[in-house]
DNA sequence: TCTGTATATTCGTTTTTCAGCATATAGCCT
DNA sequence: AGGCTATATGCTGAAAAACGAATATACAGA
């Protein structure tokens, strides 16, 4: 029951919340989930490091990217939440809206799209300020 | 969303989720949950309220007692949590055994089952001291 | 009205959780 | 090796949650 429990527990914070319905979409790498729902990084590591710690995600590294993917039915309770996650991910609007902004920045490549030699694109051929925050 | 991310604050404690487990069998008063888990009644009655509070139970009173019964998918994710209950009870362990125990004290009539002048018969006919506390 | 029982609620305290900030680690590229 | 980027982690304070103990309320019965 510890285990079902701890579900619960990790499912029970809005921030937390949020980041398995965007995980409902492919898997994420943390800087993904920091540009959609907006938040610090270190907050979002965090968050990323309790959801995995309580088992419901699991993470594996590409070069400089951690990925983190919905684990796969480690508990009862957790079996259960993720049909909940796939089920409600169309109904609340708040969902739709992170789901929309995760694509939107994708498709802009807006976002750490794993792709060689991003920094240097960076340096020569944009200024694109949004990519650091608005100064 | 945010009904949801009640529904999960509200099963993210041991107590609660026993609870809930407990009335997946039965609607139940508040001294039966205190007898089975043992706990005291100021603490059972706050969770009770809490579970209230985020949508989980409905209440109704009946003379002296209050007795208490899972909602009806008030939620999206209750409406799941509440398949996850009926499923997972038969599987743990401690709410096999909350939920032998609350049989068990039914069948002895140790615990409130509102029969008519229950206070006489304890003073005449009994000197049963589990039902007060261990002396 | 008085008594006893069932339940709710308040208070003060302790524990847990969360956020922000700073710092550390780890991998890629030159 | 050194710089840059992505991620993790330590520290601290603030907010929230949980508890025990005590008190309040509500109802039933004499």
């Amino acid at each position: 029951m510890d285990k079902d429990l701890a579900v619960f527990k990790a499912c029970s914070d809005a921030t937390r919340l949020r980041i398995l319905f965007l995980l409902t979409e492919r898997e994420l790498c943390v800087c993904e989930i920091m540009a959609v729902l907006d938040m610090p990084q270190g907050k979002i590591s965090r968050h990323l490091a309790v959801l995995k710690q309580y088992g419901l995600l699991e993470d594996r590294r590409d070069g400089v990217w951690i990925y983190y993917a919905l684990a796969t039915d480690s508990s009862i309770a957790l079996k259960y939440v993720s049909v909940y996650l796939v089920s409600a991910r169309q109904v609340h609007e708040r969902v739709q809206a992170d789901l929309d902004r995760l694509r939107g920045l994708a498709s802009e490549g807006k976002i750490c799209v794993p792709q060689p030699s991003m920094a240097l694109l960076q340096v020569d051929e944009r200024e694109d300020p949004a990519l650091l925050g608005q100064p």
